[in-house]
DNA sequence: CGTGTTGTTCAGTT
DNA sequence: TAACTGAACAACAC
C-alpha cells in the first residue's frame, strides 16, 4: 500500500542493511519491470559499485551507487515491496521478485505483485527528473507557510490538490482522507474557501498523520484511524460513530464524516 | 462473471 | 489554462 509512509519504510530497510555494501551481481526475473536499461546493462552498471545512503522523494525511492554514479529509481505504484534476505518491509504475497541485487551473501529483492511498479536505471543525478517528472516538495518538508504558498493559486477541491504529486509529493488516497478527516475539512472544499484556521488544521494534521504513519511504516488502521474503517462493512466515524459517507472524489474512493467534515 | 483496489498517465472535456 | 473526469494498466480478492 505504498504511499509516503510505506516507501519510507522501504527506505529504512535499505538504509539499515545495504548501505556501503558492494553489488556482486544482479538478477532480473521480470525484465518488463526494469526501465532504462537491460538486465545485462544493469549488471555492467552496478556490479562493483557500493550502495550509498538511500533517499526518498514522495513515493519514489532513490538508490545511489558509487560517488556520482548510477541510480535506481524505485516506484511501487499500487503494490510491492523490498526485502532484505527475505525480511520484508511490507506484504506483497508470495510473488516472485522482479529485480534482485546481490551483495555478497545478502540480497535485496524488489517485488511488484500487480506488476504496475518499476525499477528505473539512470546514469546520474541529472537524469532523475526525466523519470519522475516534476514533483512538488516532499510532504514531510512542507511547513505551514509553504503549504499556504502552494495552495494560493490553486482552484478545485482540497483533496485533488493534496493528491497532486506536482504540488506536494507523497500523499495518496488513504493519507489524504485521514488528514482531512482529522482536520474536519470536507474533501471537496474548494481550496480558495479554506481560511487560515482550516489551513492550520490541514497542515497540523498532515504533520501528525505523517509522523505516526512513517513510524509505523504504513497508514495505521487502528480504532482511532479513519483508515481502519476503509473496508468495514458499515464504516463509522471513530470520533462519534456517525456512518461515514463514501463516494468518488478526485477519482478515488473517499470516506468522510458528514457530521464533522462540513463543506 | 462482475466489482473493486493503496498510483500514475493519457486523452478528452470543462 | 488549470484542473477535472474516465479509462487504462495488471493481478488478485471477493
Amino acid at each position: 500500500m505504498p504511499e509516503l509512509a510505506d516507501v519510507e519504510g522501504h527506505r529504512r530497510l535499505v538504509a539499515e542493511h545495504a548501505v556501503d555494501r558492494e553489488v556482486t551481481g544482479v538478477t532480473v526475473p521480470d525484465p518488463d519491470l526494469l526501465e532504462g536499461t537491460t538486465p545485462q546493462g544493469l549488471g555492467r552498471s552496478l556490479v562493483g559499485r557500493s550502495l550509498q545512503e538511500p533517499r526518498r522523494h514522495g513515493k519514489w525511492l532513490i538508490l545511489p551507487f558509487g560517488t556520482d554514479g548510477p541510480r535506481l529509481l524505485v516506484h511501487f505504484r499500487m503494490t510491492g515491496d523490498l526485502s532484505w534476505d527475505g525480511e520484508t518491509s511490507d506484504v506483497a504475497g508470495d510473488t516472485d521478485p522482479a529485480v534482485v541485487l546481490d551483495f555478497g551473501d545478502h540480497r535485496l529483492a524488489y517485488r511488484s505483485r500487480r506488476r504496475l511498479g518499476a525499477v528505473h536505471h539512470v546514469s546520474g543525478e541529472d537524469e532523475i527528473e526525466g523519470v519522475t517528472g516534476p514533483l512538488g516538495p516532499d510532504a514531510l518538508d512542507v511547513d505551514r507557510e509553504r503549504l499556504g504558498e502552494l495552495l494560493a493559486d490553486r482552484r478545485g477541491g482540497i483533496k485533488s490538490a493534496l493528491m497532486d504529486q506536482e504540488l506536494v509529493a507523497g500523499l495518496g488516497n488513504e493519507l489524504v482522507d485521514e488528514i482531512l478527516w482529522r482536520a474536519q475539512v470536507h474533501p471537496q472544499t474548494p481550496v480558495g474557501e479554506l481560511d487560515d484556521d482550516a489551513l492550520d488544521a490541514v497542515h497540523h494534521q498532515m504533520r501528525d498523520v505523517l509522523t505516526d504513519a512513517v513510524r509505523a511504516g504504513h497508514v495505521p488502521s487502528g480504532p482511532t484511524w479513519l483508515n481502519g474503517q476503509r473496508d468495514a462493512q458499515e464504516p463509522t466515524c471513530p470520533h462519534d460513530g456517525t456512518p461515514l459517507e463514501r463516494d468518488q472524489v478526485a477519482g478515488r474512493t473517499t470516506f468522510w464524516c458528514p457530521e464533522e467534515q462540513t463543506a
